[in-house]
DNA sequence: TCTGGGGTCCTAGGACCC
DNA sequence: TCTGGGGTCCTAGGACCC
């Protein structure tokens, strides 16, 4: 069994110039929802350094200065030309995951192998001559490989393709990635696997899988095989969302309460609006705000409130009426807001079993989390006035993951019992710092 | 001034049961 | 005050992905 990996190169530039030929060889970027940060650039932008993720503010000269076609992002046209897309690639065989917006696995099964490489190119021809987007294709025995593929095939190809069958060359290509470039290894755990000298994909593949999972759970114990070419990742048939997020940053801090409940009826309405498009139930809604992190002058406050319903519903003024219930009971004056969002959770699809039995009596019940918080939060306040920033750490469960302890010297330091929903005695400690 | 918006999976720990 | 062995279900949180 091989595995294609097929990606869009740059998709939202790609769209974008799509409609518009003088996009075409000149620098292009795209900008988040409120035009704060660049999430997708041409080729060209790439080498003008510009990094993904960058502050829209903090590249503006350099924009200027390049000549840099700008863009606010357009969502539905994404979603639209995503889709043609992905209707291209079934034309060429019906094992189709849709990965990501921009991003397609191919089972190739009876596809013969030696035509392989001439069937790829021709489907990245077609999809390129149909939809406009130019795209990466990488062939490997397993789709983790299959991802390294196609960095070689976008790296280091001329024609987009690259198949990862030939085992010398393929420990070449691995003894040269960094076990971060590993699909599922990011940060923390490409830290972990650097302090037990693994530094290469190479490494990892020869390292012990059990000693892997020691270190990075069964996940990573899979990432192993797939580098070895045992197949653990098989290709997953589309299926309907099992939350359904909408959230937002407001663009300007918002202090009172009415405009927050405001937004969160809007986003819940969007996100109604998915859920019923999937066919599909929310038996709860969490529902959270929070003040802008980047602020650390600013007083920080973040919570979240969970509300189950009786039963699974999609009705968007119940959705709403929730929702604006929660953000009534999270709401804390003093602070300036920056962002909220809903969350439609444990849907319920056709057919499908609810998969959990809530035993929570209580109409409403934010999270136990949550309820603890608040309370320390208010009892801080009323002790100290306002305009402290907070960091608390709650129960055995942290404590016992042995969490990097707080070095800032703490002010003052508060340990208090509390009562879980089913009445047995836990603590939370509560540092105070200034 | 400004720093996105979505998702998924896995595990530890606690509640609860026999 | 300390004490078992087996299990399941649920939640929160920590990772990861695009």
């Amino acid at each position: 069994m091989l595995f294609a990996l097929v990606d869009c190169n740059n998709f939202y530039a790609s769209c974008e110039r799509v409609f518009d030929p003088s996009l075409a060889a000149v620098p292009v970027v795209v900008l988040s929802n409120n035009d704060g940060c660049i999430i997708a650039r041409s080729d060209e932008a790439k080498a003008l350094g510009i990094p993904m993720g960058a502050a829209v503010h903090e590249y503006a000269a350099a924009l200027k200065r390049h000549k840099v076609r700008v863009f606010s992002s357009n969502y539905p046209l994404y979603g639209d030309m995503s889709g043609r897309v992905m209707e291209s690639l079934s034309q060429f065989t019906p094992d189709v995951e849709v990965y990501s917006i921009d991003e397609a696995f191919l089972g190739l099964d009876g596809f013969p192998i030696t035509e392989l490489p001439r069937r790829m190119q021709n489907m990245r021809d077609s999809v390129r001559q149909w939809t406009g987007i130019p795209t990466s294709v990488g062939v490997a025995a397993t789709k983790t490989l299959a991802k390294l593929a196609n960095r070689i095939a976008k790296k280091y190809t001329s024609d987009g393709v690259y198949m990862m069958t030939d085992p010398v060359l393929m420990t070449r290509i691995l003894g040269d990635i960094a076990v971060e470039d590993i699909w599922g290894i990011s940060r923390r755990w490409g830290e972990r696997l650097r302090a037990m000298g693994i530094k290469t994909a190479l490494q990892l593949q020869q390292a012990d899988p059990q000693q892997i999972r020691k270190a990075l759970s069964v996940v990573g114990e899979r990432i192993v095989h797939e580098l070895n070419g045992i197949s653990c990742l098989e290709l997953e048939a589309i299926q309907a969302k099992q939350n359904i997020m909408s959230s937002r940053s407001f663009g300007r801090l918002i202090s009172d309460r009415d405009s927050i409940a405001e937004a969160a009826a809007s986003y819940t309405a969007r996100a109604a609006e998915k859920l019923r498009k999937q066919n599909s139930l929310a038996s709860g809604i969490y529902v959270f705000i929070r003040t802008n992190r980047f602020r650390t002058q600013d007083p920080q406050y973040s919570n979240a409130a969970l509300i189950r319903f009786d039963e699974p519903t999609a009705d968007t003024s119940t959705l709403i009426a929730a929702a604006t219930r929660a953000i009534h009971q999270l709401y804390r004056p003093g602070f300036r807001y920056h962002k909220a969002g809903v969350m439609l959770t444990d849907l319920v699809s056709d057919g499908k079993e609810q998969k959990s039995l809530w035993r929570l009596d209580a109409p409403i019940a934010t999270t136990a989390a949550s309820k603890r918080r608040m309370a320390m939060l208010d009892q801080v306040n009323a002790m100290m006035g306002r305009g402290t920033l907070f960091h608390a750490s709650e129960g055995v469960a942290k404590l016992n993951r042995q969490k990097q302890p707080d070095t800032r010297k703490p002010d003052w330091h508060m340990r208090q019992q509390f009562r879980s929903p089913s009445y047995t005695t836990r603590w939370a400690d509560l540092i105070v710092v200034r």
